[in-house]
RNA sequence: GGGCGCGUAGCUCAGCUGGAUAGAGUACCUGGCUACGAACCAGGCGGUCGCAGGUUCGACUCCUGCCGCGCCCA
């Protein structure tokens, strides 16, 4: 169900029909003005510049063979040329009880029709370097990929999560080292892991200034790579630990990541060697200077000079560049990838660009294959400069999530005293990651990111809280319905009769028009504002348009129920794409 | 030095392939709980969209130059 579509469709006939060349973008939006119609389209006026004929009259014509029977009350033409659609509330309230009635609330699966089949998408997200802990600078890769991951597969594509940890370098070489006389000295791996960031800093106090330690960190990373047993056992140990760490924080977030998703920097390492060698035959990469490089013609400079991407260091060592080339080739040869996203923050955008286009050329990535890096700003401190805290650290993810659940706890404490503890843990968790994870998503994901404790832990306005809030109020009235009648119809007939009725109407048949601009452009935040919206909606239907009172018709009260019951499962649905979570009270 | 990105209300941000009078939240002010849950609703205040040109019926949006900030490459 996509009322943008339907119109899409009969305006260009429409424009075919009045002489337009076909394939003419009818440039259907929603009206910005309620005497301006629900819809408008705007596609003439463009194309009777082209034409360099008179729009209005252009307009004119399309208007005469637009045929929106039983769709639209009214189509009228306005200013220069623009045609504004009214659309029929019947109609509106037909397409409504279907979606009332159907499992994917009126999104078209993939697959299904032959002109929209499904996809397998690989998506590349989270990424943390697992030599240190998670900290808030991760949160947007692995939720906003989490989202576009969810979004992609409600709409019936094949995922393929793929977590490319940093689990391979030159930094482990000390890691191991150092747990190797953590291990000596008694410790148990688990206690001796137990705060990464310590033993980090730990390791990297001793490599600077312990007498010996650094050589040694060195030998152990040309033990590791030459397949020390001793050392790939360390090395395991620390992963293994290393990857429990990150899970604790996936499952804290409600992020649908698995252990079996992770194919690590070492996956590669055994493709590294055969990728160079391809790319020498190929004679794509040529040696300079000891080392194999790309010269990238297609990124010169403008006195001519090509840009230069090493994929192999003079001393025999790979790079970043050879990793993700191997894995450009795995995910299309391997994984039979149509398209491949790769979240990563927008520091990493020139080199995806040098990867895609020398990836290309290699033929690891065919033509049909989409490779779409899908960059997000940087995370930035309240003066606007790069993100610190005042002793220089990062805040650790693990500690941002559980301040945010505390404060939650403290709210909802203060609301409903009466609250159980065991409803209080649930709750809180659910409100207090909600809000996180919704202040991060709302925003336009190339934007930079500013870190602020007090608007990521708002729950006032526009926030996940309020999501809930809208959620709760819903199951509370159906509660009180049932309690009163006994049974709620859900299926009953809705009819439009006030206004807010009928916003949120329209407002609910836009689901798919949403989603679908979510997975094209990777972009949650069209979804987080989409779903801020149907809430406000419901909560001015909510004060304007009573249910349960005293005096309320039985249609009019059936009616508004269902309708209810489709705010609550779009909300629902929605939020879980952006993986938050809903309670009946709160 | 070259490249990429950003600059919109006091603050945090939306603004779809160029469209009609630039929108939310927050803060501040006014009104609304004996009420289907006030984490809410209704309303008000708040803008030379960094600056200057250009393209056109029309520019926050596209082009050029400049200013400021950030990042990447060397």
């Amino acid at each position: 169900m996509n009322i943008k579509q339907i119109l899409a469709e009969r305006v260009s006939k429409a424009m075919v029909e009045a002489g337009l060349p076909e394939g003419t973008n009818p440039a259907i939006s929603l009206s910005n003005r309620p005497n301006f119609g629900d819809y408008q389209a705007n596609g003439v006026m463009g194309a009777a510049k082209k034409l360099k004929t008179n729009p209005r009259e252009l307009a004119a014509k399309v208007v005469e063979h637009l045929n929106l029977d039983g769709i639209a009350t009214k189509i009228e033409l306005a200013g220069p040329g623009f045609i504004n659609i009214h659309l029929d509330e019947k109609w509106l309230a037909e397409q409504l009880n279907l979606v009332a009635n159907d499992e994917f609330t009126g999104v078209s699966q993939r697959g299904v029709n032959a002109d929209d089949e499904a996809q397998t998408v690989v998506v590349d997200y989270s990424a943390p370097n697992l030599a240190k802990e998670m900290h808030v600078g991760h949160l947007r890769s692995t939720i906003i990929g989490d989202a576009v991951v969810r979004a992609l597969e409600f709409r019936g594509d094949k995922v393929i999560r793929q977590n490319h940890m940093g689990d391979w370098g030159t930094q482990f070489g000390m890691l191991i080292a150092h747990l190797s006389d953590k291990l000596a000295g008694d410790e148990v791996a688990e206690t001796a892991l137990a705060d990464l960031e310590n033993f980090y800093r730990e390791a990297k106090i001793r490599f600077d200034e312990e007498e010996g330690f650094a050589d040694r960190a060195r030998a152990d990373v040309v033990k590791l790579q030459s397949g020390d047993a001793a050392c790939a056992k360390l090395w395991q140990q620390f992963i293994d630990i290393s990857i429990t760490h990150s899970e604790e924080i996936y499952e804290k977030l409600n992020v649908s990541l698995q252990r079996s998703n992770i194919v690590g920097e070492s996956a590669y390492n055994d493709d590294l060697q055969p990728v160079i060698d391809e790319l020498m035959a190929k004679e794509i990469a040529v040696e300079s200077q000891g080392a194999k490089v790309v010269f990238i013609d297609e990124m010169a400079n403008k006195d001519g000079e090509p840009s230069v991407f090493i994929v192999q260091k003079s001393g025999g060592g790979f790079l970043y560049a050879t990793t993700d080339l191997a894995a450009c080739r795995y995910r299309s040869g391997k994984l039979g990838a149509d398209r491949i996203i790769i979240f990563t923050d927008a520091r990493q955008g020139l080199h995806f660009k040098q990867v895609e286009i020398v990836a290309r050329k290699a033929g690891f990535l065919p033509e049909n294959v989409g490779y779409q890096h899908c960059p997000f700003g940087m995370m930035m401190g309240d003066d606007g400069t790069p993100f610190k805290t005042r002793t220089g650290g990062t805040i650790k993810l693990a500690e941002l999530l559980d301040e945010a659940i505390v404060r939650a706890a403290a709210l909802i404490k203060e609301k409903n005293p009466e609250i159980s503890e065991t409803d209080l843990t649930e709750i809180s968790k659910k409100v207090g990651i909600g809000a996180v994870k919704f202040a991060d998503l709302s925003k336009n994901r190339t934007s930079d990111y500013i870190f602020n404790w007090k608007t990521m832990l708002s729950f006032e306005g526009a926030t996940a809280p309020y999501l809930q809030y809208a959620y709760s109020r819903i199951q509370s009235i159906f509660s009180k319905a049932e309690s009163k009648a006994g049974t709620v119809d859900n299926n009953a007939v809705i009819s439009i009769l006030e206004p807010q009725e009928k916003a949120l109407a329209l407002k609910l048949l836009q689901l798919e028009d949403v989603i679908d601009a979510v997975i094209s452009e990777c972009t949650p935040n069209l979804l987080c504002n989409y779903l801020y919206e149907l809430a406000s909606l419901y909560m001015s239907f909510y004060e304007a348009c009573p249910i349960l009172k005293e005096g309320i018709n039985e249609d009019v009260k059936a009616s508004r129920l269902a309708l209810c019951k489709v705010i609550s499962t779009t909300l629902k649905q929605g939020l879980d794409i952006l993986g938050i979570e809903v309670m009946d009270r709160m």
